[in-house]
DNA sequence: AGCACA
């Protein structure tokens, strides 16, 4: 198993991605594809020597980040597969949000060591009590992202298109979608208004439509909300 | 390969 020993936690680490890539686009591109699965509050990703080619994103719930982990393993993100592992320990921005937060210093290993031990026991411990902090703000994608977050779909070249005003149209959407290379067709249910499915040529593509077009509203209303379709 | 938050 990648994920080795490390216990569950809202942050996902990621290693093996492009280092090429400029970190603001990284940071956004990270956001776009995985806010499929929850609600993220921070993408880290920083250029040092020690630390390029990876990431950190940080999710509201431990279950969006478990469906990160397994769904989108070894996903081919700029050209390199994303090797996915829960982080070693909590964020920053979740330790100040539960007041756990005390802002480092230099410290010697021994203490380091000590501090990850105790954070880590902490996120289980509040894993297991699973208070939902998250407050939905109703009628935005967000909504149907949580819909989702329990059994997420894995990657498809198929795209769900959700909150679509009821007078779109396939060839809105045509062109829309037919920017991104790799479209293939728009495919929409008389009896099902709102919704549609979008079809490109692979998986890869798909999601890089999904990303570009996540949340774009056709009215202010209406921010689509796009997975992948399931299977 | 590499686990941070400036």
């Amino acid at each position: 198993m990648i994920t080795g020993d490390i216990p569950p936690n809202q942050t996902i680490y990621i290693k093996n991605l492009n280092e090429k890539i400029k970190k603001e686009e990284l940071k956004r591109s990270l956001y776009c594809l995985f806010s499929q699965y929850g609600r993220i509050f921070d993408v880290v990703a920083l250029k040092t020597p020690k630390l390029r080619g990876q990431a950190w994103v940080v999710f509201s719930e431990v279950t969006a980040a478990s469906n990160a982990v397994r769904q989108m393993q070894n996903f081919p993100f700029y050209d390199k597969p994303m090797r996915i592992q829960y982080a070693k320990s909590k964020s920053d921005c979740i330790a100040k949000e539960d007041g756990s937060f005390v802002p480092r210093e230099k410290k010697k290993k021994q203490e380091e060591k000590a501090e990850r031990k105790r954070r880590a026991e902490e996120a289980q411990q509040s894993s297991m009590a699973n208070g939902t902090g998250a407050q939905s703000n109703g009628g935005t994608a967000a909504s149907f992202r949580n819909a989702n977050t329990q059994e997420a779909a894995a990657p498809n070249n198929i795209l769900f298109i959700q909150n679509l005003p009821h007078e779109t149209t396939s060839s809105m959407l045509e062109m829309l979608f037919q920017q991104y290379p790799g479209f293939k067709e728009v495919r929409m249910i008389e009896a099902k208004p709102g919704i549609a499915f979008v079809e490109f040529e692979d998986d890869v593509q798909s999601s890089m439509a999904m990303q570009a077009l996540q949340g774009f509203k056709i009215t202010p209303q209406n921010p689509m909300a796009i997975t992948f379709a399931k299977k």
